[in-house]
RNA sequence: GGCGCCGUAGCUCAAUUGGUUAGAGUACUGGACUGUCGAUCCAGUGGUUGCGGGUUCGAGUCCCGUCGGCGUCGCCA
């Protein structure tokens, strides 16, 4: 070892050793006659003195040339600072290192990230993503890449004291239609033929389950060729775990602990088990999402039976169009939202696809008021304050759709609202399940029914009837884990009734012959005594996200790609040999 | 693919209604200084205003296109 002791671990202890560190130059201050150094390691910052009579006339000629970034090795001896001379805001700010030897172990270049740069004057993320190497010497990223450490290390150890084993699954897979856009690695052994990354290891963990290893946890490594969003990777880890011999309460269960383990260890919060579970009609008739912020209330209110007692020609249509009329009472809004903020209110919905957006305020007297208002008689004004809860100072906001539209728009109303009104303690956390999910989706152009998660969800027992009569109200046993609004994971009871499994295939409009060639392995395994399993995954770079109280999913992660899912740093993707395409058996074609 | 925001010195930002030679802080270079910790003081270097076109007497500013970054809708079983 070059050093003797880190930067971060000195303190009174210390005084009187000699020690040797090695580290970066954080800053420096010139005084002439002796100067003094920040140095910067992983684990923390110390004072380097180089001052006479310790340091000699040579070594704090030496010492001038120091600039930020340059990588030192020193030896010195550990001293109390003189008094009045600590510094308070360092954790070794008692002590400094008064130098006798000073070695310059490399030069570097003007930094264009600096690793000690206060927030406001943090550069832009597209230079931090092409240095990374100096952006990931910044406290803050060492902070959460530690603690990403911390949360992935606390999940191995729990899941290994539930006699649960670790196994490696292939990324070299199968492609499947179904789900996200596949990653395709060519093959050159098989000409025209191509591997797929895997976007979970469903499949794999399954099979695990027919193997008899009734209990399997992986970190796991996916991918999904979709478009990127502030939470979203192009690849991303999952902690992915497969259980044999359970239901849905016993998985939940399992995670429940989980999750009072990881909050209490790093977040110091005691969570009471089990943790609150709301079915997903519940969540969307409330919250209008399947993933509800519950850190706040601001719930919908439902008036669709009120707005055809009004003359309003938007309420009364839409309602006859089988449409709902729902809103949402925003506390206290008008003062937080004048006029021009409503107006702004309406451009935000309808960039979401509303056509508009119909409110009330409550007035001083109780009654409501707005530019529709006199579309209503005042017992019906009355009977709409009443449903609402309306008390001076109310904002009211609308919406007048489908079902499906109602949903999205008062669920991001309400999300911004809850933001901008500041209406929960950004430090707050809070863990629920949502349970119950639709087995299938509508496409409403073919009227095609789609699997909503995916084709081997087995449906609620006493659902499955409602596969030949009615799929759209058929329940499925899946379960997603909510903290904050934010979905951190999601799983499924799977079917292993064959009977059951063809069934669902039909509704899919996936013949048998399809079957086969997509997921015959499957199917052909659960033929062979297959236990009723099931799993869950979760989503451990946005674990990280909310445990770290970050905005993007970019900073939980060492080598982020942009939103154009490149890398800035190695500027992948890139183009290739032609000798490479060849061969692959690949041409290019653009 | 749609919509929106942003792009000015190495970095963070400013620049009035479209108007003189595009400024400041920081970094960097040189100098001064024996206790600083965002050190201080003096001086200096540093610009294809992302790129291309257009409008105009005149464009960092307005318009069109394009590239890049970010947010969002679609998409993400």
């Amino acid at each position: 070892m070059l050093r003797t002791h880190t930067c971060g671990e000195l303190d009174k202890t210390h005084v009187g050793d000699t020690v040797t560190l090695c580290g970066w130059v954080d800053s420096y201050r010139d005084h002439g006659g002796g100067l003094f150094v920040d140095l910067r390691d992983r684990y923390g910052l110390v004072q380097v003195a180089f001052n006479p009579p310790d340091t000699s006339p040579v070594e704090i000629e030496a010492s001038k040339q120091l600039r930020a970034e340059y990588v030192i090795k020193v030896t010195g001896r550990v001293a109390e600072r003189p008094p009045g001379k600590a510094n308070p805001n360092l954790t070794t700010g008692d002590i400094e290192v008064r130098a006798t030897q000073l070695e310059l172990l490399n030069k570097s270049k003007t930094p264009p990230v600096s690793p000690s740069a206060a927030k406001q004057d943090l550069p832009g993320e597209d230079l931090r993503l092409e240095h990374r190497y100096l952006d990931l010497r910044r406290p803050e990223m060492q902070r959460v890449l530690m603690l990403r450490d911390r949360i992935v290390k606390g999940m191995r150890d729990y899941f290994a004291e539930h006699d649960f084993i670790d196994v490696e699954t292939p990324c070299l897979g199968r492609s499947t239609p179904e789900g996200a856009r596949d990653y395709l690695v060519p093959s050159r052994v098989h000409p025209g033929n191509f591997y797929a990354l895997p976007q979970s290891p469903q499949l794999y963990k399954q099979i695990l389950m027919i193997a008899g290893y009734d209990r399997y946890v992986q970190v796991a490594r996916c991918f999904r060729d979709e478009d990127l969003r502030a939470d979203r990777q192009p690849e991303f880890t999952q902690l992915d775990l497969e259980m044999s011999f359970v239901d849905a309460d016993d998985v939940i269960g399992e995670i429940d602990g989980l999750c009072q383990k990881l909050a209490k260890e790093e977040l110091g919060l005691d969570l009471q088990l089990p943790l609150p579970r709301m079915t997903y009609d519940e969540a969307m008739r409330r919250f209008g999402h399947d993933a509800p912020d519950l850190r706040f209330g601001l719930e919908i209110i439902d008036c669709t039976d009120l707005a055809p007692k009004s003359d309003f020609g938007v309420f009364k249509n839409v309602v006859a169009g089988g449409g709902f009329v729902r809103a949402i009472n925003v506390k206290k809004g008008t003062e937080q939202y004048s006029r021009r903020g409503i107006d702004g209110l309406t451009e935000f919905v309808q960039g979401l696809g509303a056509k508009g957006l119909a409110w009330f305020r409550c007035e001083e007297d109780g009654k409501l008021g707005s530019t529709i208002a006199k579309f209503f008689s005042d017992e019906v004004l009355a009977e709409f304050a009443e449903r609402l809860g309306a008390e001076a100072g109310d904002l009211i906001l609308f919406s007048a759709a489908d079902w499906d539209m109602t949903c999205k728009v008062l669920h991001a109303l309400r999300t911004k609202v809850g933001r901008e009104m500041k209406l929960y303690d950004p430090q707050a956390m809070h863990f629920s399940w949502v349970v119950e999910f639709p087995m299938f989706a509508q496409d409403e152009e073919t009227g095609h029914w789609a699997a909503m998660h995916h084709p081997f969800t087995a449906p609620l027992d006493e659902h499955v009837p409602l596969l030949e009569t009615d799929p759209g109200k058929c329940r499925a046993k899946a379960y997603d884990l909510v903290i904050n609004g934010s979905e951190a994971g999601g799983g499924t009871i799977r079917i292993h009734d064959a009977a059951v499994q063809s069934q669902v295939f039909s509704l899919l409009g996936i013949d048998a012959a399809t079957a086969d060639d997509r997921f015959g392995f499957l199917l052909h395994a659960l033929q062979y005594g297959a236990p009723p399993h099931g799993g869950i995954a979760l989503g451990i770079d946005r674990w990280v996200m909310l445990f770290g109280r970050l905005d993007s999913i970019r900073d939980c992660i060492a080598f982020p790609k942009t939103q154009k899912a490149t890398d800035l740093m190695t500027e992948a993707p890139g183009e290739v040999d032609a000798r490479q395409l060849k061969e692959l058996s690949l041409k290019i074609n653009v």
